[in-house]
DNA sequence: TCATATACCGAAAAATTATTCGGTATATGG
DNA sequence: CCATATACCGAATAATTTTTCGGTATATGA
């Protein structure tokens, strides 16, 4: 497990768990990155996500994996090769993840008149 | 604002921008209490609530109003008294919110046999 | 030979969020 | 008179998450 925690999460609020799995700055991009089904090189990941800090992209990958929204297959090959890749459970997120996006894109113009396009709020 | 924030949140990011009004650890729970549309009093989400530290309802709570998705009357009254309502924008986000509660029991077991009930992961 | 790319990890630091404690003020019920 | 409830806030502390830095090892191309 890459975060220890002392305060339990509560699994048992359907709405928590959800939000668990989801959370983290990234993972709901990695997501919406892995979407098409095709696998993808942890490099190609990071590419895609540019704003991201790649070890937290890694730790996070690494939960994804542990959680079951991805999987991970590693090529015995120098210099290194992996691929990570949505899976059914992934998949059954992303109708959340597109309503979000919808969401986020129907709504833009109100955040970005209230707090414009970056925010440190 | 609750909280200030040294690292911009990219609110150009349409996933990010919706993540982060709801990913905070009781405001999806919070929009789910005050989904039925009626004004509730602080005191009484604490109440439905009761594993959040009512310090950091206040200021969830608070976050939600300046972002407009619910709003807050004040009565001028002695003891004071206050309600909390959520608004349109706040109910545009229910869709999600019971897209993930579904997901949540849907998959629940899972994770049940995975983690146990609470999880220290 | 040397910079670059690959994938990953540990550890410290920084940033963010949550928790706990104590305080404001007033009314009600015992 | 005193405990309780109401709503809220500041500040210190704790917990969590993210960032940054440096390191492992090997192959390729300039």
């Amino acid at each position: 497990m890459a975060y220890e925690k002392k305060i339990p999460v509560d699994l048992d609020c359907p709405l928590r768990l959800t939000m668990s799995l989801i959370e983290s700055k990234w993972k709901s991009c990695i997501l919406d990155e892995l979407r098409n089904g095709e696998p993808q090189r942890p490099s190609e990941i990071h590419r895609c996500l540019p704003e991201a800090a790649p070890r937290v992209l890694d730790i996070q990958l690494k939960e994804m994996v542990e959680d079951g929204l991805v999987t991970k297959t590693i090529y015995p090959e120098l210099p290194p090769r992996s691929e990570y890749k949505i899976s059914a459970l992934g998949l059954s997120l992303i109708p959340i993840i597109d309503l979000m996006l919808k969401w986020g894109e129907e709504h833009f113009d109100i955040f970005e008149r209230k707090y414009g396009g970056k925010c440190g709020k």
